[in-house]
DNA sequence: CGACTTTGACCAGCGC
DNA sequence: GCGCTGGTCAAAGTCG
């Protein structure tokens, strides 16, 4: 079926490195809060070249790294305390850019509570939820560990709708869903509602899902195509090995279609989430306006983030 | 044994 | 108020 694809989908997100079109991959925050700034996540290009990410970040007045700082704390578990909403909170600020649904971006307007919904609280009206168009590639990069708890054929869409839940904890409401996006198949919509309530696993956890790939058909394969880090989105719930692997599976099919737009890669980079707080204290050395000019000479091209691929090795190498 | 995927059914929000 | 659609639950099965 149609599955495969939504493995893939979940984690990647937002910062991936793709090969995919620069502009394609971008977060939205579907809050209505109405901020704006960053999350524009990291187009996943691999070839990130940050200039492209400048586009996104020119608007705002943040410092590159401050965005990215901003980016990825909800997604990091901050190495200690992550808010609830941190997640979702940084996607809250997510610029225009990001297309998102209409439908579901709107939707999520907030709700705090959403995190305690009753038993089914299957409702869409309350509850943030954070858009990120993640290339396919992307989508395995996902330091948080999910489980797949449905999918439904979404009307009007080609594509089934994935439901993942996280998977590290019971209590944490965190979910994720994970669509294709109509219009460009090679790139998948990724939507993040709650957030974590506890700490990325240093590991990605759930080996036990990780490696179920039945049909492990092309380990290999995948771990060519998708695997190759990008910076993959720090911690958003992206994909979780799990769906790394649901990735592999359906990398068979969406190989065909997207191989060549992948190709690339796929790693994960889990690990990083090492970095947290001191990372980014880090990083704000670089926050000067000269910033891409610093990437240039920091990150050669080929690297773009690969500081992430390397985690994500770690990843993609559990996951498969 | 534990964790995950798959799938069908149920339930509730939303639009008319 | 009704129907549609989306979101979640839960059982069955699979895999490490």
């Amino acid at each position: 079926m149609d599955d495969d694809w939504d493995l893939q989908a979940v984690v990647r997100s937002c910062c991936t490195t793709t090969s995919t079109s620069s502009a394609t991959s971008s977060t939205v925050a579907t809050t209505t809060s109405g901020g704006s700034h960053l999350f524009s996540s990291f187009n996943t290009q691999q070839d990130v070249n940050f200039t492209s990410f400048q586009d996104l970040f020119e608007p705002r007045k943040h410092s590159f790294f401050e965005d990215l700082q901003d980016l990825y704390k909800p997604f990091f578990s901050q190495s200690k305390t992550i808010s609830p909403l941190s997640v979702l909170g940084g996607l809250q600020d997510l610029p225009q850019q990001a297309q998102i649904q209409p439908k579901q971006s709107l939707v999520a307007v907030k709700s705090s509570t959403s995190n305690t919904p009753s038993s089914r609280s299957k409702r869409r009206k309350n509850h943030l939820k954070k858009v990120c168009h993640v290339p396919a590639d992307s989508l395995s990069n996902d330091m948080w560990s999910w489980r797949k708890y449905g999918q439904k054929p979404i009307k009007g869409s080609p594509y089934p709708r994935g439901y993942y839940k996280c998977s590290t904890s019971k209590s944490c409401m965190a979910r994720k869903q994970v669509e294709r996006n109509r219009s460009d198949p090679g790139m998948f919509i990724v939507t993040y509602t709650a957030e974590h309530n506890h700490p990325m696993p240093t590991h990605r956890n759930s080996l036990a899902g990780s490696t179920r790939q039945k049909l492990a058909t092309t380990p290999s394969t995948e771990a060519d195509d998708t695997d190759k880090i990008t910076c993959s989105t720090p911690v958003s719930p992206a994909e979780s090995p799990s769906t790394a692997q649901e990735k592999v599976e359906s990398s068979r099919e969406d190989r065909e279609n997207q191989v060549e737009a992948d190709g690339e890669d796929d790693e994960f980079s889990v690990s990083n989430m090492d970095l947290d707080d001191d990372f980014f204290v880090g990083l704000e050395e670089f926050t000067s306006p000269d910033h891409e000019d610093l990437f240039s000479d920091l990150f050669p091209a080929s690297m773009q983030l690969s500081w992430l691929a390397s985690n994500a090795t770690s990843t993609a190498a559990g996951s498969s």
